[in-house]
DNA sequence: ATAAACACTATCAACTAGATAGGGTTAATG
DNA sequence: CATTAACCCTATCTAGTTGATAGTGTTTAT
């Protein structure tokens, strides 16, 4: 399940690509239906990661700072939801070795999510949230790799 | 992220398809390196969806009840830690309509994650116990449907 | 100066995951 | 037929997470 977190991040995103302009947190959260302090922590965490910029003061509000087409969705979901994998022992920004897994060359729960985990990166990784406004999600998932 | 306990339940399921006999849960615990007590709950939550049949007593013990390359990855993942799907408003099992999604048909959110909850089932729902074992992984994810 | 916006940090309630505990029931065996 | 060793069941616990709220600080246009 992904958190409502990465949703409403998404959400946001959506909206200030959309408008192509700054928007304010209480506008995002009015037409998103998004509770505004909590879209401004999210918001927040964005900026950290250089995906949005942020001017304060009266008149202030949120832009992107990457173009719509530059922004995954495997990236958002990283920032807010931690790894794309579903075993720490396949993630890239987050190994870790299963401590109760003999070899982790033979394991093979390990090697049938390692499937999963790059059909999944090769769809999140590749979609933008510019794709998704334009309906043109990366259909071709194309093969996906044997994990040796 | 996959449970503990679904990890557990598939690691036990590979060990009873190995073993082709009945096995102590204490053996399994043993020879898996997993909390006796939790997988006590784990095999008889495995029982009671027709995986695994059980019997009691002095040389009692657990086996498969379905054939090993007929439990697949799926259904095991469903039994333990719910939905595949990474939004209740893609489970086919659970779903339930975002509150907050206007129409579902042109939520951009929802789109995306169509294709991965695609890729993932096209994965888990044909892999089985014996095909892990086997080292023969479905590996042809093949063409996955846009989602309309 | 002041109003209105973002920036931060702390806190909270509800839930979940992972496990442990302990007694109940069944069945082989001497 | 008592004993032992297995599965059966339910309750409980602890630590962590999620989703959210609260309150105070800082910046900036007017």
């Amino acid at each position: 399940m992904i958190s409502q977190k990465a949703k409403y991040a998404l959400r946001a995103l959506v909206a200030l690509a959309r408008a192509g302009e700054s928007m304010m947190i209480g506008e995002i959260a009015a037409q998103e239906k998004i509770p505004r302090k909590f879209l401004e922590q999210i918001l927040l965490e964005l900026k950290r990661h250089g995906i949005v910029m942020s001017r304060r003061g009266k008149l202030g509000g949120y832009a992107l700072l990457m173009p719509a087409d530059q922004i995954t969705f495997g990236q958002v979901l990283r920032i807010l939801d931690g790894p794309l994998a579903p075993l720490p022992c396949l993630s890239r920004i987050a190994y870790r070795r299963c401590v109760d897994c003999r070899t982790e060359e033979d394991c093979e729960i390990r090697h049938v999510f390692a499937l999963v985990t790059n059909s999944a990166r090769a769809v999140l990784d590749r979609t933008t949230i510019a794709d998704a406004i334009a309906g043109r999600e990366s259909v071709a998932v194309g093969a996906v790799e044997p994990v040796s």
